[in-house]
RNA sequence: GUUCGGAUAGUGUAGUGGCCUAUCAUGGGGCCCUGUCGAGGCCUCGACUCGGGUUCAAAUCCCGAUCCGAACGCCA
């Protein structure tokens, strides 16, 4: 048999008036089946949807009705038959069928339910997600996923950025702070990349001028949270003659765009999450650190200085502060203490105490993280060395800073804290297909 | 890593010392049923994480292990 003639059309393709009494393929799962006595419902699912398809046992061959009614649930079928609208069926119509092939047949019992009778835990759904993700709900959470990025890319396109990708196996613990992953390179050690940052600057000495990557990051950090992962995928961008002010509506712009074509194009996803999506305004509001920590010590339950990093808590005091007044959901905190900001983050010339630098958050959560970058070699490597590293092991990126650096800025955006924002998610590892963790490795 | 909580059929659950031969739902098998859309009715199958201990008696109490959840911490 070929293939094409498995399917014809997906079960959303169908329009029951002008398709009617026309023969159709369709070709999914058994998602349940029906079994009334004199008609027999099997509902097959496909990545686009589901539709009916309906026996009557007066109408059929016996021994047919008998081995539809005994269809196991997703098994992968491919139903040949006849559209007909049908006021009673679910999307308006169904399909009378000729003929129903079992292409391969389903084990029981199922790892989880797919048809949303039972639910699982997350545990349970991510050791089996190639059960997990025939749930629409799950599914839809990655056809999201793609209009996100879809949409990302758009905007960057649009902007005049270009897509680079760098390496992900490196051979230095670039920044300090976070582990890193070791692997063997051959008979050398080498690094998973905890980010882009270095590359994406070096890319701005070689006149790439706006450029965006949208890959791996690894962190080897034994954190233990639900808006945590192991291995994330990061929006990257790093754009030259621009300061942290002109990039951060290229940021606002980003989250806009996405947040209006998955309202525009996913729907009926939206639909399955039972999400009514809210574009966010721009700009978004801009707060200082310094305006922040007041907040934080004013309304929070815990007193923070001048210089100290956000704890998770204050977060959470701020964000609900500034969602209260503003209704919003994202902000920026702008100026933070060069200090407590990576080597790389560019000091104000007459205030180098404080950086041109910026996070965007969500009301529970950091978003995004940037700056203007630091473009002169001197400077640059001061800092490196006043935070303890080893400006050596940092030639390989140092040396473009010599030969025409322009001024530049960048921000790294994570994309799974995009989505679960968005989609109103509590754990991270429900946007991601196979979410490595501190304890998953597998599947 | 710290603190707190949890582990019962394939899945999701009820059950705080004897009434457990363990509840309910979903699912599998069987029977009935012509318009279901979480179809319905009847029958049936299927489980107490592991190892110690206390007790006449442990799913239940205690100790340890393993695994899981939540908050925090860590996260240039």
């Amino acid at each position: 048999m070929l293939m094409e003639k498995l399917r014809t059309h997906h079960t959303r393709d169908i329009e029951p008036e002008e398709m009617a009494d026309k023969n159709v393929n369709l070709a999914g799962w058994v998602h349940e089946v029906r079994d009334l006595g004199g008609i027999c419902f099997v509902v097959l699912r496909d990545r686009e949807g589901m539709a009916q398809v309906t026996l009557v046992k007066k109408k059929v061959d016996a021994d047919f009705f008998n081995k539809a009614k005994k269809l196991m649930r997703e098994s992968v079928i491919s139903v040949t038959g006849t559209v007909k609208p049908e006021e009673k069926a679910p999307n308006g119509y169904e399909v009378l069928p000729d003929d129903i092939t079992v292409l391969n047949e389903s084990c029981t019992p199922l790892p989880l339910d797919t048809t949303g009778k039972v639910e699982a835990e997350m545990d349970t759904c991510l050791d089996s997600r190639y059960v997990d993700l025939r749930k629409p709900r799950t599914s839809a959470i990655f056809k999201i996923r793609h209009e996100v990025l879809k949409a990302v890319r758009d905007n960057f396109t649009r902007e005049g950025f270009i897509e680079t990708t760098t390496p992900k196996v490196v051979a230095t613990a670039t920044e300090g702070g976070t582990s890193l992953f070791p692997i063997t390179y051959f008979d050398r050690e080498a690094f998973l990349n905890q980010s882009p940052q270095l590359f994406k600057q070096i890319l701005m000495s070689g006149g790439l001028e706006k450029v965006f990557e949208i890959g791996p990051i690894f962190r080897a950090e034994e954190h233990d949270t639900r808006r945590h992962l192991n291995e994330a995928t990061s929006i990257d961008m790093e754009s030259s003659f621009s300061d942290h002010f002109d990039i951060m509506e290229t940021l606002e712009n980003t989250i806009v765009h996405a947040y209006s074509q998955v309202k525009e194009n996913a729907s009926q996803q939206l639909e399955y999450l039972g999400i009514d999506l809210e574009v966010p305004e721009t700009p978004f509001k801009r707060l200082t650190y310094s305006e922040a920590i007041d907040i934080i010590n004013q309304y929070g339950k815990e007193e923070l200085e001048w210089g100290d990093d956000l704890s998770t808590l204050s977060e959470h005091t701020l964000g609900e502060h500034v969602y209260n007044e503003t209704g919003a959901h994202h902000y920026f905190i702008i100026d933070w203490p060069t200090e407590i900001k990576p080597f790389y983050a560019m000091p104000y010339e007459d205030n180098p105490e404080i950086s041109k630098t910026f996070d965007m958050m969500h009301t529970r959560l950091e978003l995004s993280s940037g700056a203007q970058r630091i473009h002169y070699y001197d400077m640059l490597k001061n800092r490196i060395e006043n935070q303890g590293l080893d400006p050596d092991s940092f030639d390989f990126y140092l040396d473009a800073f010599g030969y025409g650096m322009p001024p530049h800025a960048g921000w790294g955006l994570g994309c799974e804290r995009l989505l679960m924002t968005m989609l109103g998610l509590e754990n991270i590892r429900e946007v991601v297909l196979f979410p490595r963790d501190r304890r998953r490795l597998s599947p």
